[in-house]
RNA sequence: GUGGCUGUAGCUCAGUUGGUUAGAGCGCCGGGUUGUGGUCCCGGAGGUCGCGGGUUCGAGUCCCGUCAGCCACCCCA
């Protein structure tokens, strides 16, 4: 028996939790400002989501999905990613009406772990479902930043490009393969494959970008309609006051994409994994489901790679602010009672469970950082209890109320 | 799937050309203070040296295999 957790996963546990409480209480409060509602699916899927929704050429459908048969003889797969569940619930829903969804959970894919690269990784993210205007992309753009300002990401870049819509891809498409065929001998094997197979992404890889130097650009090849859409993107960005640069080589690794594509990149991250976040329209997804049309866009947010972006790895426990030391066990009933109101007014506060010497318990008091240590001993027939303020052991005997003790903290901790 | 680096106490590590009962710092527990922490002093608990095999009189140390972790590639969050 190990008690480690499965390669590429990992136990999430205090103190470095705090950190996640934080990010995850965030994402969910700024959503619920935006008017996105909680969606909650399930983890696993029929693998045919994911086939048809993700794409066949991705490398997250052809090599990292966790597909298992379950003993009815389904085939399922762990969700590699949210947004084709979340159009398939939409869908499934039969609504006829734009919905606003927001889901925080962990999505699965099969890869050698790495910094930043897990099998199990956490995704904040939304979807606006069955909204065609360039107001929504803007939005979502612009509810990611502010997570990400308001959780204190520094150095964060914003890309963008567009990919057009199926319609402007087959001209498009005829024009790379020209290009990269001409170049096929300098690009590497992989490369070389997707020439036919699925010729954008070939811009995903690392290896051949400094090759790509003149290759035709998506941009390039807009309908008028693509390009007036992304021109109001980039207006709107500007208006709203969002900092972003263009990027033309940007096509996300995803088949499901259409017009508008974003990335949130974290510049300090000195990790080679350093998107954070990313996202774009989708109009062709539902269809691909077998579906009606529902335009929508949505992005999601790597919350393991915010957190390792902001060095959120360890950190202080959390803190208390009052720990009631029993100074003999006839007491116990009377401080067990007394933690139990402290807590009812709305402190953090604790208690040894057993007996244990005072220096123990004001020692574990103080590792707790504790605000305050409340002191249950001979005072209590006075109606008192010591107060003793940790930090600088200030120390004056006080009513035994919780009322009376909360008010005594409340006015050193705020 | 491919490549590189690393596995000794809870954590960070030391361990001399292979040589007796494997060490340090931090952390943890207890005592010094009959009701007082964070400093200081004293004491204590805690280790299949990742695992398996081989070489040797003798392996934490050398060789082979294996597993795990980390990093990078492919690609993405």
């Amino acid at each position: 028996m190990t008690f480690r957790p499965p390669k590429g996963t990992d136990d999430i546990l205090p103190p470095a939790s705090q950190a996640w409480r934080r990010v995850l209480g965030t994402f969910d409060s700024l959503a619920e400002r935006y008017g996105y509602e909680l969606a909650i699916t399930p983890i696993f899927e029929a693998t045919e989501v994911f086939e048809r929704g993700v794409g066949e050429g991705t490398d997250v459908v052809q090599k990292e999905m966790y597909t298992f048969e379950d003993k009815g003889g389904r085939s399922l797969t762990l969700r590699p990613e949210a947004t084709a569940s979340m159009v398939r619930a939409y869908l499934g829903s039969g609504s006829q009406t734009p919905m606003k969804l927001a889901y925080s959970g962990p999505m699965f894919r099969y890869e050698r772990p790495q910094a930043g690269r897990r099998r199990q990784f956490w995704q904040v993210g939304v979807e606006y479902l069955g909204e065609d205007a360039a107001g929504a992309d803007i939005e979502v753009i612009e509810l990611g930043y502010r997570f990400y300002q308001d959780i204190g990401l520094e150095g964060l870049e914003v890309q963008l490009n567009s990919l057009g819509d199926p319609a402007d891809r087959a001209g498009y498409r005829s024009a790379l393969v020209d290009f990269l065929t001409g170049i096929a001998d300098r690009l590497s094997d992989d490369s070389r494959r997707r020439i036919d197979t699925n010729p954008l992404r070939v811009f995903d890889s690392k290896q051949d970008r400094d090759k790509l130097a003149g290759a035709p650009l998506p941009i390039d090849y807009l309908s008028d309609a693509a390009r007036a859409h992304y021109e109001q993107v980039t207006a709107g960005l500007e208006e709203a006051g969002i900092p972003f640069s263009e990027n033309g080589l940007l096509v996300r690794g995803l088949d499901y994409y259409t017009r508008t594509v974003f990335e949130y990149v974290a510049t300090g991250l000195d990790a080679a994994q350093n998107a954070v976040g990313g996202g774009g329209r989708y109009d062709g997804l539902a269809e691909a489901l077998g579906g009606r049309h529902v335009p929508a866009v949505g992005f999601s947010l790597g919350v393991d790679r915010i957190l390792l972006a902001m060095g959120e790895g360890g950190g202080e426990p959390a803190p208390l602010d009052a720990f009631v030391v029993v100074a003999d066990e006839a007491r116990r009933a009377a401080a067990t009672g007394l933690v139990r109101k402290l807590r009812e007014t709305g402190l953090r506060a604790d208690i040894e469970p057993g007996a244990r010497s005072v220096k123990a318990q004001f020692r574990a008091a103080d590792r707790r950082r504790a605000t305050a240590a409340i002191v249950v001993g001979d005072e209590w027939d006075d109606g008192e209890v010591t107060l003793r303020l940790l930090e600088s052991g200030d120390e004056q005997r006080v009513g035994n109320d919780a009322e009376i003790i909360s008010t005594h903290i409340g006015s050193e901790t705020s």
